[in-house]
DNA sequence: AGCTATTTATAAAA
DNA sequence: TTTTTATAAATAGCT
């Protein structure tokens, strides 16, 4: 419901997050309200964002809320009733499973500890790590290609200040003035693609060469399916 | 949201509020679980029927999401002794912090949550996956290596002992059952590097013929320093 | 914070 | 209950 269709994953950007976990809360607890008027229920809705804030939503109290449903699961619960000091260590050996999961992970990606896995975990890895570049590489254009526009469009502002004060100087003749300033001032844009009646190769050589000599280096080790 | 615009009071009628509470339960329960995912928070979710019976959802447990909200409020009233509660409660937030930096490093090394990170840290991150790559070829590439030495050697006790058959079976003149097992038996070792009176061509043919494709169709991409 | 084009949720009916 | 369908609501992507 929204100008485009998402997947529901963990959104990136942190704007983003942000703002869509504004509006989506207000919705949850919005909705909460309706069912709990509509239905004759009783709803508690606990919300913690990922920078720790509180939100909350109780239509009677969230205490009672919360008695309710621990008298509920004491009821279900003919165990024995595990004290609190047991959850908080069942809880922690959990995350520290997850942890440990998570690190032996990390390490495989780091190209470590990858004794034990098959090719085909090997290849698998192997995938992932040049999607992995991939991404790197493409934002770290993004973000030079970015620079270099907006030092074009800035340069592009002086460059058209200079054109007015060299004719307000030396005379308003157009001719005159755009002669002369073809020597005096730096030309904009340079270089930025598809920038217009400039040359695309400059730029595209300024970032590619560098990187040309590693695909000849390692370029029968990278060729993998 | 549907025929017709209701307004939002009690149903009155105990089967439409019924079918209402089940749709919209589940629609509400839906979203809890689409905002912890797209928002990265921690959701619970408690519902109590009109006639008692109880739905909840948390995407931890919910007794983690009661105890944290228990430890928000309580925060805002005074200091208690720590007992061993409260330390396996600190501990389980440790735990659950390392966790969540850990989650972030590894989003950057899936090429994921890129934003925010300088050419600085994306190049870091570029020359470590480079390194992680070339790790995970050796480790690949060992693998094969190994499985076709080790089949080379199995291959040549068996020409071996059949050379040896081969010889009882039809005489014991050396030169006539050489002459004859270069037609009847296949030759090792075949193709191992460095293995001997063998070129080393046929070997790496074979491991990097099929990977050319790739090479080439994303040569450009992969090309990077 | 608003504005809409779209996607979703769901009221009514079966 | 579940499915279908017409509509009301929610909200993703922009500004």
């Amino acid at each position: 419901m929204g100008r485009g269709k998402i997947v529901i994953r963990r959104i990136d950007n942190c704007t983003s997050r942000q703002v869509t976990f504004s509006k989506r809360r207000k919705g949850l607890i919005k909705k909460a309200k309706e069912l709990a008027i509509l239905c004759d229920a009783q709803v508690g809705l606990v919300i913690f964002s990922s920078t720790g804030k509180l939100y909350e939503y109780a239509n009677t109290s969230m205490k009672s809320v919360i008695e309710r449903y621990n008298i509920c699961k004491e009821d279900q619960q003919v165990t024995n009733p595990e004290s609190e000091v047991k959850f908080w260590q069942r809880e922690a050996d959990i995350l520290r499973q997850q942890l440990q999961s998570l690190q032996e992970n990390h390490r495989q990606l780091m190209g470590e500890q990858l004794y034990g896995l098959s090719i085909r975990n090997l290849q698998d890895l192997e995938s992932q790590l040049e999607l992995s570049l991939q991404g790197v590489r493409m934002k770290k254009e993004k973000i030079l290609t970015d620079e270099i526009q907006e030092l074009n469009r800035k340069g592009s502002i002086i460059h058209q200040e200079n054109v007015e004060l060299y004719k307000k100087v030396y005379g308003t003749t157009d001719n005159e003035a755009t002669a002369t300033s073809k020597n005096a001032f730096v030309q904009f844009p340079y270089s930025v693609r598809g920038g217009g009646e400039y040359p695309q190769t400059l730029f595209q050589l300024q970032l590619c060469q560098p990187e040309q000599e590693y695909c000849e280096t390692s370029g029968s080790a990278s060729a993998t399916k």
